[in-house]
DNA sequence: CCATGTACCTGAAGGC
DNA sequence: TGCCTTCAGGTACATG
């Protein structure tokens, strides 16, 4: 479910909310989703920072580090009291506060991690898609030499971290790039222009605070609206916000592929 | 290096 | 209504 713009908005609401608290207890419902190093233990821990690379949502703690991956279906909602008994609640945080963070995750793919250093969980993520560090030319000396569908390789969280289904369609269809594209057949111009896209994209996504279009939900339990401003994500044969002409909806990766056979040529 | 398949899981939606 | 199949925004790993 969710992909960068998601988890940023989650990751400003719970720095709004929650910096400086601490953990005063916790429970764990379903075993895999809590991973937690030898001899660590989150309670009397108090969250100093929160930040985020990629999807992966990283609370500095005052001897340890916290990072959670929300994967397809996992949220993170502060409620004032417990929501014991909830089918899909696999995860709770008692703060010092009074406050609640709940970890709900209908499909159990969501992991909560608990190591030493940030680096034991995100040593193998590529730069953040929205880092001020990353420029035209860093992406293009990260994606320009793959022969691979230029969709897959934007998949590829070693590479560039946050991207995932939805808006890596929506950017190929801003920069006009046909999916199976290979990466390495890109010109220049191409890849600056997609690298512009992205941040476009990823950009109007976080000022809507995500993409709302079945589970995620930001930390109080609200929605996104950025769902009412896809041009290509499941929107096949309906028409081209560009040319009018039906969307193609095609796979790549296996993945649901959305884009305009018209304005999205294959070089 | 690249592509493909499978596993992890549940629930919603569509076909019949 | 109900049963069956397919699909879903993510990632890791195993195999050609």
């Amino acid at each position: 479910m969710p992909e960068l713009p998601e988890v940023e908005t989650i990751v400003r609401e719970l720095r709004a909310g929650l910096t400086g608290d601490m953990i005063r207890n916790y429970r764990v419902f379903w075993g895999r989703t809590w991973v937690c190093g030898n001899g660590l233990d989150p309670v009397n821990q108090r969250i100093n920072t929160l930040s985020r690379k990629g999807k992966y949502i990283i609370l500095n703690l005052s001897t340890a580090v916290m990072i959670v991956h929300l994967r397809m279906t996992g949220q993170l909602i502060v409620h004032a009291h417990r929501d014991i008994g909830h089918p899909h609640l696999r995860m709770l945080f008692e703060m010092n506060s009074g406050k609640i963070l709940h970890f709900y995750d209908s499909r159990k793919f969501g992991r909560i991690y608990l190591v030493d250093h940030a680096d034991q969980v995100l040593e193998r993520v590529g730069a953040d898609a929205m880092s001020p560090e990353l420029t035209v030319a860093s992406f293009q000396a990260l994606i320009g030499k793959s022969r691979g569908k230029i969709k897959s390789v934007l998949l590829d969280q070693r590479r560039l971290s946050g991207l995932g289904n939805i808006y890596i369609d929506e950017s190929l269809f801003r920069a006009g790039i046909h999916p199976e594209t290979p990466a390495d057949h890109l010109t220049i111009e191409q890849t600056a222009v997609l690298f512009e896209a992205i941040r476009a994209t990823l950009d109007a996504a976080i000022r809507n605070l995500g993409t709302t279009i079945s589970d995620y939900k930001t930390t109080g339990g609200g929605f996104g609206t950025n769902q009412n401003s896809l041009l290509v994500y499941r929107r096949e044969d309906q028409p081209c916000m560009k040319c009018g002409k039906a969307l193609t909806k095609i796979r790549v990766n296996n993945r649901g592929t959305h884009f305009c056979r018209h304005c999205q040529t294959l070089v």
